[in-house]
DNA sequence: CTGTTAGCGCCTTCAG
DNA sequence: CTGAAGGCGCTAACAG
């Protein structure tokens, strides 16, 4: 800076000035140019270590995962914060805890270190978690998870909506008898799907069926057995909604298998809107989409707005529909009620 | 710090000896003692951003992604790559880019700006780049990619390495009739997958046969379509090497719909070991793994090693087999030559 | 309209 | 064995 400075004709001050053009302390247009043809042919680089250390902002945040590996859900919450970041000048610093508690506490100390204007919690599964205390020095948002006295303030799924979103999907269509193979039991998702589930049902006037609910566990497994239980009843359901793409695509088999075709012997609808799989089944599953990139965005969005302060406690992402091929008309009107 | 000394009476400097715990300046053990014990009352943390300045190094490493979003692959790059910076107190500054030149050159810029020790970059699918000089400034390593001149060292699975040792498990189980469906034609992968096959068959003695080989592009789609291409044949392949675990999944369907099963009837060999696929297929896919996780571990390792300057133009890391469920021995035994 | 001065928090000679 | 002084690169008061 200073040497721009010489090379201008000016204080390291007035450098400063024009870098970060600031209007109050007026600059004359000449001196202006000066300085930054000097910058320009000197190639200089403020270095935001130093301006970090100054100005105590460092354009950096911190964006804790659970285990980023897993699944390409966690890839999808950094680029949706990462988009936001970047457009308002700032970077994450990403780091991987195994839900291993010393390490969360190590990582947000790391974090904290290295001056984060703010900090992200992410979690792949929605569920509760327990940040240390030390992250309060810095807003902090949790994305699709939330701790015990709702203490900070969180974006989640909205799982109910996405559960009735796939319902009314099959109701539009026509179908009245709609089994639902569940998740993994008490499982946060499970119990939101389900309850959007049944509502959309009631709302269409359809007397609620516990025999149609099937518990399932989210592995393609238990969605083939499911599936084939139901296909061997005397009366048949016309469509499944299925409580994530993998059951779905256990589906598709069982329905194979028994000679059926999807959708036009019975209708398929997923969850999760799984990357390279939903697309890829043949026919494509229709299904509801998991807000990952959303819920990331939202987070940061939440953050320069320095709005965290004052957001509510539980904030719902909607969960929308992702059309493709397997809802198709009810066609056994003969059958049914 | 100066609060420490304060409390701990001694001067700032013999905090910061205490605290990076140099021996050379010989602290008595009672001052060291008293020292420790006052950070601790006071949860002193050392503010990197100021040691950044100081001794220019940020312990914060630069990763540069294409497209983070897309598939689970970045992921795993980044869980590797972690890990390793991890362990050596660093932390990874991460950014996408959207293969845009312009957001790559800026991206490297707020990188250097933010004075990081090193830049990898990682690429989703194996292909040429060419980062911006500027990244010169600091070691850099290149994963998943490769520049026109190799004038970056860099790190590529093992293609040709993965091609046979998938076919090689095939030729373990008995199979002599194996048929292989190529990825998209002249992508960097298929070539590679495609020279370990004819290797393989080749050390096997097995005489070259190029109606084994037929062309698919990566999707489901034509993995169902080649599939099923083959299977009407008057002579059937005994098992098929798919590109990748996507047209593996085309292909299951093309052998459950002709009333076949795998693998009684007929082995299947995937590629890329896809997460929430390949272990999710019926029966589980065999498969050959893209080592993502590898990839980003070495990248770091080289890094901490501070061998980027001498290292060849280009490393090979090796993709493993995963055997699951989908490979039987070969019984056709009277129709095969 | 521009320059001087004084740190941000830390590390590193160099004296004692 | 410990402390004082200086500076990493930048910005914010305060003068002029």
């Amino acid at each position: 800076m200073a040497d721009v400075g010489r090379l201008a004709g000016v204080s390291p001050t007035t450098v400063s000035f024009v870098i970060n053009n600031r209007t109050d302390s007026g600059i004359s247009p000449a001196t202006r140019k000066l300085v930054l043809e000097a910058v320009e042919l000197l190639g200089y680089r403020p270095n935001r270590a130093a301006q970090g250390l100054r100005r105590r902002r460092t354009q950096t945040i911190g964006l804790i995962t659970d285990q980023a590996a897993v699944s390409p859900h966690a890839g999808r919450t950094i680029a949706g914060a990462h988009d936001v970041a970047w457009k308002h000048g700032s970077l994450l610093l990403v780091a991987n805890t195994n839900k291993d508690p010393k390490v969360v506490r190590a990582t947000v100390h790391e974090l904290l270190d290295r001056q984060v204007d703010a900090i992200v919690f992410a979690a792949e599964g929605t569920r509760r978690v327990t940040p240390p205390e030390a992250a309060r020095q810095v807003p902090t948002v949790l994305v699709n998870c939330f701790t015990a006295g709702n203490t900070l303030p969180c974006v989640l799924p909205d799982e109910a909506g996405g559960g009735r979103a796939a319902t009314e999907l099959l109701l539009a269509a026509g179908h009245r008898r709609i089994a639902y193979i569940t998740g993994m039991r008490g499982a946060w998702a499970t119990r939101g799907r389900l309850r959007g589930y049944v509502a959309a049902l009631a709302d269409a006037g359809i007397a609620r069926d516990d025999g149609l609910v099937l518990v399932g566990n989210f592995r393609t497994d238990s969605g083939y057995e499911r599936t084939r239980e139901l296909l061997a009843r005397r009366v048949r359901p016309t469509a499944i909604f299925c409580g994530n793409d993998r059951m779905a695509m256990g589906a598709y088999q069982a329905v194979a298998e028994a000679g059926l075709r999807v959708p036009e012997d019975i209708s398929i609808v997923g969850y999760d809107d799984q990357e390279d799989l939903a697309a890829e089944l043949r026919p494509p599953l229709s299904t509801v989409r998991l807000p990952y990139y959303e819920m990331g965005r939202w987070a940061i969005e939440q953050i320069f707005a320095g709005t965290v302060a004052t957001l509510p406690s539980r904030t719902y992402e909607p969960c929308p529909v992702v059309s493709r091929g397997s809802v198709g008309p009810r066609l056994d009107t003969a059958v049914s009620i």
